[in-house]
DNA sequence: ACCTGAACACCGTTCAAGT
DNA sequence: ACCTGAACACCGTTCAAGT
């Protein structure tokens, strides 16, 4: 009954793990991310998904990384820059014990620290696109240093949305010229 | 040979599993904190822990609670802000591991949760003591939370020294008027 | 009231043995 | 190349049994 020789090669399988690993991460964040759960749900011994994924971190690491592209992808369109940011801000509020977790790992694992950094250059380059037209040249990388960082404080205390929109507007309204 | 009935009493036998916790926590953080080590270290079975921490995060709670109270102690006299709050960002930043343990912990547990908020409303408080000569009482309390924000954000970034006290002098320097 | 020692149900990881 | 099933060394927590 073991469909699982040769008959599927290596990606799809890899695919069909990490599919699995992203829906559990979503629902019961890293803890809950378990080689045994995982391995039941698709049939497998708990020894097999090392096959795949040497190590809990890289399996952890690949899944979260599909996780926040897909949250981060579609910005709204054409929004003022304020709605923009708060729109990102919120998105990663979602995923905060997600991020809290990566955080985490990125202390033992080269591979989440990566990722981290990653996501982190990714939000001060759209930040940089975004404000260009309306900073001065010198200014703008402080300032989107300094928004990515305020972001980043904003997801790791324990406020409500309204909360977060509100400290956040009065940082953008004295660091970005109306 | 155990010394441990009712020769020692309760509030004694407390303070020495805090000792040995607060120092577990600050040599092996969060992970490195567990019953079975603990327990060896003070020539006890597991099982015995409980009786006084009903729980590892009661156990964590209690012995952070002391750490933090310790690193936040005495901060430097009579110097400027951007020293003052400098010098209260690298005393978190070193204990950053730690913090980062708190906050996820602060999702299952009231008690985490309730230190966390706690040192975050410390760490507002004496903001605003020392800012507020030094900006307009309307804007105080606005400027004191995005401090902290601010902070809690460059605590969460990987960043070394140097960039943390640059980033914060560029924000106080917009947010502070010299 | 306090402590022991065993048990339970988990972990991540390794590995000999199979196909 | 892939998979199984057992093993290893850990967890946090519970609990009957002792003092």
């Amino acid at each position: 009954m073991p469909r699982n020789r040769q008959e599927i090669d290596r990606e799809d399988k890899i695919e069909e793990i990490l599919q699995a690993a992203e829906r559990t991460l979503r629902r019961a964040g890293y803890d809950g991310l378990s080689f045994g759960a995982l391995a039941s749900e698709l049939h497998l011994a708990r020894g097999a998904l090392y096959w795949y994924f040497p190590t809990k971190d890289d399996l952890f690491v690949a899944a979260a990384a599909r996780v926040f592209a897909e949250a981060l992808s579609d910005p709204p369109h054409r929004a003022g820059h304020v709605r923009r940011i708060t729109w990102a801000v919120e998105q990663l509020a979602i995923l905060e014990p997600l991020s809290a977790a990566l955080h985490d790992r990125a202390r033992h694992s080269a591979g989440a620290a990566a990722l981290e950094r990653a996501i982190q250059e990714e939000m001060c380059s759209r930040l940089r696109d975004l404000l260009r037209g309306r900073i001065e040249a010198a200014r703008l990388n402080d300032v989107a240093d300094a928004i990515v960082v305020f972001a980043q404080g904003l997801l790791a205390m324990p406020l409500d949305q309204a909360e977060r929109a509100a400290r956040l507007r009065f940082l953008l309204s004295e660091l970005v010229p109306t």
